[in-house]
DNA sequence: CGTTATTTATTAATATATGAATCATTAAGG
DNA sequence: CCTTAATGATTCATATATTAATAAATAACG
């Protein structure tokens, strides 16, 4: 093959599909004082009472060093609260508060009604035939450990 | 359909891919003192003599605002350089020093080698239509103007 | 021409990413 | 037990992202 085009690689493709997708999200998410990555966490824990901290950072992809800055200020907002293990006092838990959750129901079908505005812009072939393509990429993790990303070292 | 599912969502599969896809890059960048920022420039620089400003954003997908300092950052290393441009004097060019060339050419291969086996990883047929969805994906930006991403507002 | 808009890069403030180090706690081994 | 190793959250330093504002230059227009 001749020499990959820099625009055309992986990786700049899947910024740039990124960088197309999420404007209409974080519109949203700012409208209520969020941040991306705050929306993250409030949207793990609308389905989950209580969550093991080093899980949250595995699921919402946010790296622990992160992610002790995003509970600091949801914490300080009041939305979300934190918890110490008694059996293991090295663990955190979070949860969110009652004011959280009430957040969360208002942001929640906005979200919803932008995702499906965005999945209704594809066609239903090429945005299933994404996801699989996705879904092998992300197999190659367990594949590669040494390559495992900076969320799961 | 059900309600989405947080994990399986067009956004986090992208974002689950970079985090498989990139750190195997970020190890080779740090290797020669390099972000991973930092590489995408000098990745440019490398086909074109010399740039504009907003141009170099665009295809680097890095916002203004972060690229003044990551320019700033390799200028201070001497590896890049800055002339304003005669015509009109609010029109930056970015182009690469002599040091900034040959770094880039000792970094090139081993960035290369990394893609082609990330490439070898992957079944070609599963490979060319990822990139497929994706280009559609990125077509999106075209239609929907009021959506486009930060770096390019 | 002179005033007002627009454009381009930059600065500023705050939040997050990255990689390394630390601190407290628990597990393992002799 | 006691020491050492491993684990989990956190801190630290630096780089980048995001959004808004600004400053300089140019364009547009009366």
């Amino acid at each position: 093959m001749a020499t990959q085009s820099f625009s055309g690689s992986l990786p700049m493709m899947l910024y740039r599909a990124l960088d197309v997708v999420m404007p209409r999200f974080r519109r949203i998410f700012n409208e209520f004082g969020l941040t991306e990555q705050q929306w993250r966490v409030l949207r793990v824990l609308w389905e989950t009472e209580e969550i093991a901290f080093w899980e949250l950072s595995d699921i919402t992809l946010i790296p622990a060093p992160s992610l002790v800055g995003v509970i600091d200020r949801l914490a300080k907002q009041r939305l979300v609260d934190r918890r110490r293990s008694e059996t293991d006092r090295r663990n955190v838990f979070v949860f969110a508060t009652n004011e959280g959750k009430a957040l969360h129901r208002r942001v929640r079908p906005r979200v919803d009604e932008a995702y499906a505005d965005l999945r209704g812009s594809i066609d239903e072939t090429d945005w299933n035939q994404l996801i699989d393509s996705l879904e092998r990429i992300a197999s190659l993790a367990a594949e590669a450990p040494d390559n495992r990303p900076a969320v799961n070292q």
